[in-house]
RNA sequence: CGGGGUGUGGCUCAGCCUGGUAGAGCGCUUCGUUCGGGACGAAGAGGCCGUAGGUUCACAUCCUAUCACCCCGACCA
């Protein structure tokens, strides 16, 4: 089946996914006048794939591109960027930094400096190797001109903002250098997926230079802080901060953190990422400068980023079988008047009246500005304090209420007014709010910004206590090997905790219903068999996630947490070493210890079709598992900074 | 890169096996009746069937190649 992003009419059963923490309900009470809602829209139990994709699709949010693995984003889906670069921006210039820009094209030669980073982006990188065009004499073009050095568009600036810090630095007292980069970057991904992963993307890239390790670390830990901030406190999403095992960070950094966040089907996304790079780009690149005390040292950098997947975590933790849900503060649309009537003489009356409403929200002034700037448009939109965000008045003449309704919903807007001939006569309002779903005659004289702010602050909290009452529901703890793995068999979602100690109160779900995941023994099939559940993306829950037992069904992450990691390098080499030795692969044999059975670069060299060169490759993965902290102060392969990567 | 699937009006698809004038529903336009959770009637517009070759009197349909997208794997953290 051509899977499409455009309109899917389906009708089907609106049945919870998942089981409803607190709050989670969403159906209202009261008996709707028809079965049908969201008919545009796959509930999540039929698929959750196609229900990511349908969301985004009826939000407005994003379009595939005519290039593979690229992406529109469309004003909506930009709206709720910019809201979320407001409030990074805000936070990154509260801590001292400053924004710059680096280029999109660096030469290909400086990637070749780092080893580990030819190792870990050669292969994705898109190169740009010729000056122009001509005409192939078919009728059309070919490239012309090559150049001397082929210039790489970035994948993450490392390299050229390492080149250029270089100049900059020359004394303690040029030191630090705070700077952080909006930009995009691309990554010639195999598979992609709607802001989860595309081959190019829109980013910030923090680069920082300290005089010690210490400052370093202490950057780097400072911007996790921020970035699980804004997650929790901005996009209503719970994370968990993280320690990345060897395996796991990249071998350029001597730290790497992360946040992860529990979607809805249960799996985790990786969500921002901060590296402590120790001094491995500041020699490669010879950033030096005089100490206090007037000797010459190499500068500790660090660098951290997240990206538009923060936008796919949005969706993929708050959103329901209605459509988009988005926590106010960054809703580009925070609420929409829709106005009834039948007759002229009643349309009349009752946009008087959605106006003077309008007005009360926002001001006479703001709504004949925005009156003036919009002209003829049917949706009259006002901003509404000073973020951009906006409250629109519903003009269009085409549709019915209901088509407005949904219109609106699907798109996130937290709250709706409903103001029609009944209203009017009464002098009140049907406010409806997105979340808790709620429906309630308001008198006009109560619509206030005060009275709209409470309803915003009321539905942002929801959000974020429904997300961490169903993280909670789905996390189990185990103390050891055994336990993890008898967990997971019993439980299909498992995030935390392998291998003893992280993150604390592992009482906390102790004895509540270890049975099944309702996901797992409803699960049916399609019509081709397939079980809708069992095809994992690649966006989330693959790589980041680990898969212990079972492929897919199954997966868990270790987090520890930074501030209070008691685990020791060695606690998490032994659960990658465990986790290895537990991966089924795709041949279905066991994995062994043999070196030139064990690779992550199977795929490519079959295709090579060279088993030789294989053994050789291979042997990579063997080093990897042995890496430690001792291997971290000399460049290994394979690193690169904001392993953010799958951007997070 | 390997395996599987799909390309037909804006969307979802039928038609293909068994070659013979391009179809349906939804959406869109206009008019009327409607309007508090996705209305109804009438009349319209819109497609060289992904692309390129081939077979044939004739191809959406058969053959070959190619491109794109989706799923699985691999790569990637």
């Amino acid at each position: 089946m051509r899977p499409s992003l455009g309109k899917t009419p389906r009708i089907g059963p609106h049945v919870h996914l998942f089981p409803p923490p607190p709050g989670w309900e969403h159906r209202p009470p009261q008996p709707r006048r028809s079965a049908r809602m969201a008919t545009n829209i796959t509930p999540r139990t039929k698929d959750y794939n196609q229900w990511y994709l349908d969301v985004i699709n009826a939000a407005g949010m994003a379009d595939y591109s005519p290039v593979r693995g690229c992406m529109v984003i469309k004003p909506h889906g930009y709206a709720v960027w910019e809201g979320l670069q407001r409030e990074l921006d805000a936070r990154f210039k509260a801590t001292g930094h400053v924004n710059a820009y680096f280029p999109l094209f660096i030469p290909m030669s400086f990637l070749a400096k780092e080893a580990k980073h030819v190792e870990g982006f050669a292969m994705e990188c898109a190169v740009v190797t010729h000056s122009g065009l001509e005409p192939d004499g078919k009728g059309g073009l070919k490239p012309k001109g090559e150049i001397e050095e082929p210039l790489i568009v970035r994948p993450t600036s490392e390299t050229i903002i390492g080149h250029t810090y270089a100049q900059w630095v020359q004394s303690w007292r040029d030191l630090p250098i705070l700077v952080n980069q909006w930009a995009n970057v691309v990554r010639w991904e195999m598979r992609t997926r709607l802001f989860l992963r595309t081959m190019e993307f829109l980013w910030q890239e923090g680069h920082t230079a300290h005089e010690t390790w210490d400052e370093a670390e202490a950057e780097t830990r400072r911007m996790l802080d921020v970035y699980a901030d804004v997650a929790e406190n901005v996009l209503a999403i719970p994370v968990h901060r993280g320690r990345k095992s060897p395996a796991e960070r990249f071998a350029g950094a001597d730290d790497t953190y992360c946040i992860e966040a529990m979607m809805q089907d249960g799996k985790a996304l990786q969500a921002g990422t901060s590296h402590n790079l120790g001094q491995n780009f500041s020699k490669a690149f010879d950033i030096k400068f005089q100490t206090r005390d007037q000797k010459v040292a190499h500068v500790w950098t660090t660098s951290w980023g997240v990206s538009t997947r923060l936008i796919g975590a949005l969706i993929m933790t708050h959103s329901d079988d209605d459509g988009l849900v988005l926590p106010p503060k960054v809703a580009p649309v925070l609420a929409a008047i829709v106005p009834i009537y039948r007759k002229d003489d009643e349309k009349a009356a009752v946009l008087a009246y959605a106006k003077e409403l309008l007005a009360r929200l926002v001001g006479a002034d703001a709504v004949a500005r925005a009156e003036a700037v919009c002209g003829g448009r049917e949706i009259l939109e006002v901003p509404y304090g000073s973020t951009g965000q906006r409250v629109v008045l519903d003009l269009r003449d085409g549709l019915r209420p209901p088509d407005k309704f949904f219109h609106w919903e699907q798109r996130g807007v937290p709250v709706r007014l409903e103001v029609g001939p009944k209203d009017l006569a009464n002098r009140a309002v049907m406010a409806v709010t997105r979340t808790p779903r709620s429906k309630n005659v308001v008198s006009a004289d109560a619509i206030t910004p005060a009275w709209f702010d409470d309803a915003l602050a009321t539905a942002q909290k929801m959000l974020f206590e429904r997300a961490l009452a169903f993280r909670a529901a789905q996390t189990r703890s185990c103390d050891d090997y055994a336990a993890f793995k008898t967990a997971i068999e019993e439980k299909p979602r498992l995030l935390r905790d392998a291998l003893g100690r992280h993150e604390g109160n592992r009482s906390e779900n102790q004895g509540r219903n270890q049975g099944h995941h309702p996901l797992h023994s409803a699960r049916g099939r399609d019509r081709r068999g397939r079980r809708p559940h069992s095809h994992e993306d690649s966006g989330h829950g693959s790589r980041v996630r680990q898969t212990l037992g079972r492929p897919r069904d199954f997966r868990a992450r270790l987090l520890s947490p930074p501030n209070d990691s008691t685990e020791t390098d060695d606690d998490l080499r032994r659960c990658d070493a465990a986790r290895r030795r537990d991966r089924p692969r795709s041949d279905g044999r066991r994995p062994t210890r043999d070196p030139s059975r064990v690779g992550p670069a199977q795929a490519r060299l079959q295709v090579h079709g060279d088993p030789v060169r294989r053994q050789v490759v291979s042997r990579q993965r063997d080093e990897d598992r042995l890496a430690g902290r001792l291997a971290r102060a000399m460049p290994r392969r394979r690193s690169h900074p904001p392993r953010c990567r799958r951007m997070g």
